[in-house]
RNA sequence: GACUCCGUAGCUCAGUUGGCAGAGCAGCUGGCUUUUAACCAGCGGGUCGCAGGUUCGAGCCCUGCCGGAGUCACCA
């Protein structure tokens, strides 16, 4: 398994032994850290620190982190040192610094790289180019890297050798995290939206909960599962595809209001908006209906906004989107019939294939009605919704979940809203469905469609599920908002990678290889079970 | 899954018609006590994604495979 080392790994792998030689521990134990760059480029004030002026109380630092450029000039070096906050120059001399001119000379100037982990404490100064600078009177090895680090370096705005391979950045995120910092600023925002969320939530009262992510039976949206087994009950396992089904047994239970903040899985393609692992928040309120659950909506959304860059007012790709409320409302039929000028309320399935075939779409004639609709729909309307849009309304085929329509439920119309921002479906709503014959029917269609080919329907009636709304679960308005996708419109950034720390990539190892680990690894695995 | 584009040094990239594999940064050696893409002098570093084929000769042309990006399909 030893790969052959290039050169500048192997002179790390030197420079790691000459340490230990000279008496220098690699890889000690700890640092106590007392200040941060940005803190210290924030509060460092002339008159009162400079340590060279009169009467001042100069200001010493205790810092820690990586080396990110050095600048050696014989007797004396800057280097500039990157931690969590940002990144600080330090000023070293060799006969300043308490460890010693053998220190300067051997340790700091043969020993230390770029991408090395170092502890400094100094007093901080400016420099005659008018840089914040710790000057430092001891330095201590804190970690070193046997790998060299990408350079990055920026001159006035510019930077040089930007580390832009999308492979590499995904893969080594470790790396990419370091040498490009606005990266991490990204995660913070989504770490930052999705603890907005939860305190808006929590605010109102709502339970945060924890439902199964190992589901004997999976429901609650369409998807295909990825499939597991438990070996001590000898039984198929399903990873979650969502949480709803879990959610609102606990409604039935008597909580007001629960939500989740989970990670789902469905077994589908990758691309620049799916990933197999993703997030989503499911809201589920007692005694509410879909109205008022798209005024919790719009008004979660924009204070979320707010709370991360003060405004409503969001720049994404080419486009200025206002997430300022109230929302514009569109019926879901009213927008096919815009697009096609046909109202379709009840239409028959071969009648939405005529029209699918008069708007140049290609469609597998074999889909059932509901898919032509949602078909229809995401190719013909969805696209043109930039501004935030609630479509409402849905056709029942869509919505097994759902409730019908309270005035307009005979002509096959549920109580349903999806949010559509920026042409890409945001959050999913309904009243929810709690006549449990009538879910007993949707569930029974459903496998039907399951029989008939249809990969995505349930496979199953959820039994327990209907137990449980025969006990009675109140009048209920649920929620699903994709959190990923609220994090990229948020955040301006155009890929779901670029939003999950470590997206799902195909392993780099070959297939043959990592097959073959793999056996070993579960022969291991039955030796210690026996 | 289909199609298009991409894969050259640690990083960013050149590489002509098929004719000795290059640059900058990083690295190494030496110099330099307020530099900042530090600078000056010198030096090393390559399975050109992998495997075949065509050719006197392949980074370059052809085929297959691996990996990535994008578009489409499915989905949120």
């Amino acid at each position: 398994m030893s790969r052959p080392l290039t050169e500048q790994e192997q002179i790390r792998r030197e420079a790691r032994q000459d340490l230990e030689a000279f008496g220098v521990n690699p890889y000690p134990y700890e640092w106590t850290v007392d200040a941060h760059a940005a803190e210290i480029l924030d509060t460092y004030d002339d008159d009162a620190h400079d340590p060279a002026g009169e009467g001042t109380d100069p200001l010493r630092v205790s810092v820690a982190g990586r080396i990110m450029g050095r600048r050696v000039m014989g007797k004396a070096s800057f280097f500039d040192l990157q931690d969590s906050t940002g990144t600080i120059q330090v000023y070293i001399r060799r006969d300043d610094i308490a460890e010693g001119r053998d220190f300067y000379n051997k340790v700091f100037k043969k020993m230390l790289d770029i991408g090395d982990l170092v502890g400094v404490t100094g007093e901080v100064f400016r420099t005659h180019m008018g840089e914040v600078t710790v000057k430092a009177d001891s330095l201590q090895v804190l970690s070193k890297a046997l790998r060299p680090l990408p350079v990055v370096k920026e001159k006035e705005g510019e930077v040089y050798n930007e580390v832009t391979d999308k492979e590499f950045r995904y893969r080594q995120r470790y790396v990419d995290l370091t040498v490009n910092p606005e990266v991490r600023e990204v995660f913070k925002q989504r770490t930052q939206i999705i603890r907005t969320l939860q305190r808006f939530l929590d605010a109102r009262g709502y339970l945060e909960v924890e439902t199964p992510v190992l589901q004997p039976i999976y429901g609650g949206a369409a998807a295909r599962p990825f499939i597991t087994h438990h070996n001590a009950l000898d039984m198929p396992l399903y990873l979650r595809i969502a949480d709803e089904l879990y959610l609102k047994r606990l409604i039935v239970g008597g909580f007001d209001g629960v939500y989740e903040i989970a990670k789902d899985f469905r077994n589908e393609g990758l691309s620049r908006f799916h990933n197999p692992e993703f997030t989503m928040l499911e809201l589920y309120v007692a005694y509410k209906d879909y109205r008022w659950m798209m005024e919790l909506t719009e008004e979660m959304i924009a204070h979320t906004a707010t709370e991360l860059h003060g405004t409503t007012d969001i720049r994404v790709g080419d486009e200025d989107i206002s997430l300022a409320t109230p929302w514009r409302r569109l019926s879901f039929f009213e927008g096919l019939r815009n697009a096609t000028g046909i109202d379709l309320r009840g239409a028959d399935r071969e009648s939405l294939l005529r029209v699918a075939e008069a708007n140049d779409l290609e469609v597998d004639p074999a889909l059932g009605k509901g898919k032509l609709y949602d078909e229809l729909f995401g190719e013909l309307v969805e696209p043109t919704l930039i501004q935030p849009t609630f479509v409402v309304d849905y056709p029942v085929e869509l919505s097994p979940l759902a409730k019908r329509h309270r005035k307009h439920g005979d002509e096959g119309i549920v109580e349903r809203f999806e949010v559509i921002i920026n042409g890409r479906e945001l959050c999913n709503a309904f009243s929810e469905l709690n006549d449990p014959q009538d879910q007993r029917e949707r569930f029974e269609e459903q496998v039907r469609l399951k029989e008939a080919g249809d990969e995505e329907a349930m496979r199953a009636v959820d039994e327990d599920y209907l137990r449980a709304l025969e006990y009675a679960m109140p009048p209920t308005a649920g929620l699903g908002v994709g959190i990923d996708r609220l994090v990229m419109l948020l955040t301006n950034q155009d890929s779901i990678r670029d939003v999950i720390l470590f997206p799902l990539l195909r392993p780099e190892q070959p297939q043959e290889e990592a097959a073959t680990e793999a056996e070993a690894a579960d022969a291991e695995a039955a030796d210690a079970e026996a």
